[in-house]
DNA sequence: AAAGCCTCCGAAAACCTTTTCGGAACGCCG
DNA sequence: CGGCGTTCCGAAAAGGTTTTCGGAGGCTTT
């Protein structure tokens, strides 16, 4: 745990203190230490000996003053709290951090004001492009401010669709539980939603439904809208048994209305999976893996939305800027809850 | 939405740029635009004016390689998919967004070597300081690289006891939990802990069995060491009643083992809080609302946490380094689980 | 031995802003 | 009208790195 020289207050070796150290030009250590030719051999050894000696670190600020390139990019997230823009900003940050790129976190609060003050700031940093994460799938406005560096939208797309937004595909997500029921052999389905405010909530209703007519069926009983949460997922269960006792699966809108689904079912007697099946979205491991039976969920696959809006807006910095709105495909991972354990 | 000039690629407007809008000197357009005297009121309109025109953003770069300070810092967490690093982060942002910074955001996946690349790449940016949060509160080892800028570790305290960490107050959570059991009129109290090799899980244990024998009371039962999961909580549960029937209060581990406890008891036939009172850590929402009855739980303040993790670093980034490990209190934030509900 | 080529190195410019310091203009007092 | 103080402005340096270009020296070829 040496803490080598470097005393605090002490000003960090330059790129002259090598160069001095080592007997050269800073002109030759520069092209010593990021492998310029013309260079010789013992010349780079000398070079690369003084600067591991000083504990050399290129100064990036000067750096990216010169390339104007910085290697940095600015992550804008409207609800960093919150479930959706935490897996993404991961993928994102794992995309850029295999390179040589550092990523500026800003949460604007779903504030607007404070969102034009962090562009504001980043632009000012001069970062070489800009990550937006929604807090929710609705359509967002585009960036209040003129901003000369590309930027990509995730999560949410934007409202312009000259922009690049990059979004889960929640009609394939709706399309795919269905399909997945379907397998599993059920054809009385019914659908407790989430909160008919959230155009996930109705993508996912507009593919279930189109899956259903795929396959000559119908949706069992009206599809309920609620909440988010466990609660609604409770009162909803105990309406449907009323109404459709008959019901042989319930697609939920989350995994948390799920997870009341559940606890609704066991107490009036019905069988996960055996006499209903159960799934939920989203996949979020503590609702789905703590429930009984483990809840079989569609996962969003968020990560890899970030990852992709990391590689467009890579692309997008040296290339031309691709425009519209692309989905990201999620898939069904399946528990106990619509297949019986092996 | 019009998107003023700023076309892709063309150069950012500089000083340079706005002084000769203006008809003035760079030094000048400088003094102007940064509320210096010694510029005339006509003249510092005029700058004022062409910038906004040009809609000039200074560079942070160029200040900043001058000023010897960036306005950076950077947020080296090694677990951002977890549970605990987010409000920590949230709290740092929220602290340091008032002001002018701007915060790198690292991931280290547990990492030590990418760890190191990262702290390495956020030196060579120069940050004025650095936070780490860990993944869980016990001690880790302090960076390996000489850091010549004020580090504070969050969360995980650092081994070395020369570093500044900030920690909750586990210790203290677990007295304040058997505390309010008690002030609820509870006396057979049993705890079902969390994973055993957390120093989060014994912590809370010493800080419980104190407040117990403080009151003159003894556990019911042994402290029931698992994991932190639903599963185990009502596994847990079971055996607890068995053994010990005549329990009226389960302090447990987690929230989410909570949830499994709170499963078991009803299955039982017990009433909850009428018959036995039952109480988390962490203070998850989506556990603790969604939960029936809903649960009490011990809130760490980790926004708090992360709060006074910033605000100490930027304290120490122009005065002196603190030393040592300080804690952050906890607080009971009070459910139906422990109090029927109003 | 002269000419030419190749290899290696260094001087200097460029990036953009802030700050210091000197100079210019102007008004006031003696 | 000269001297002085005040007010405002501009030239220049500094900060650290990269890149370009010219120069120096050594080697080969004729």
């Amino acid at each position: 745990m040496a803490r080598p020289p470097a005393p605090r207050g002490a000003r960090a070796a330059t790129l002259t203190d090598v160069a001095r150290l080592a007997g050269v030009s800073v002109a030759t250590a520069s092209k010593a230490l990021n492998g310029r030719n013309h260079v010789s051999a013992a010349t780079r050894e000398r070079v690369m000996e003084a600067a591991a000696q000083l504990s050399f670190s290129p100064n990036s600020l000067a750096r990216g003053l010169l390339a104007g390139r910085t290697g940095t990019v600015g992550l804008l997230t409207s609800d960093l709290v919150g479930r959706f823009s935490l897996p993404i900003l991961m993928g994102a940050e794992d995309a850029f951090g295999a390179g040589e790129m550092s990523v500026f976190l800003c949460d604007a609060r779903g504030d607007a004001i404070r969102e034009r003050h962090h562009v504001q700031a980043l632009l000012s940093r001069r970062v070489d492009g800009l990550i937006v994460v929604g807090s929710s799938t609705d359509p967002r406005p585009p960036l209040a401010a003129a901003v000369d560096v590309p930027v990509v939208y995730a999560y949410a797309p934007s409202e312009d669709p000259e922009d690049l937004s990059i979004v889960p595909d929640n009609v394939g997500a709706g399309r795919m539980a269905v399909e997945h029921l379907i397998a599993c052999g059920r054809t009385r389905i019914a659908h407790i939603s989430g909160h008919p405010g959230y155009s996930a909530a109705r993508d996912r209703v507009t593919g279930a439904l189109a899956a259903l007519g795929d396959a000559g069926l119908s949706l069992v009983g009206e599809v309920a809208y609620g909440t988010w949460e466990e609660g609604w997922g409770r009162a909803a269960a105990s309406m449907l048994l009323d109404r459709e006792p008959e019901v042989d699966a319930v697609l939920c809108g989350s995994d948390q209305v799920a997870r009341g689904v559940l606890d609704t079912l066991r107490e009036r007697g019905r069988r996960v999976p055996e006499d209903v099946a159960v799934m939920g979205f989203d996949d979020w491991q503590v609702m789905t893996t703590g429930a009984r039976p483990q809840l079989t969920s569609v996962d969003m696959n968020l990560e890899e939305l970030g990852r992709g809006a990391a590689r467009a807006l890579f692309e997008a910095i040296d290339a031309e800027h691709e425009r519209g709105v692309r989905t990201v495909q999620c898939r069904v991972v399946v528990r106990g809850s619509t297949a019986p354990e092996a």
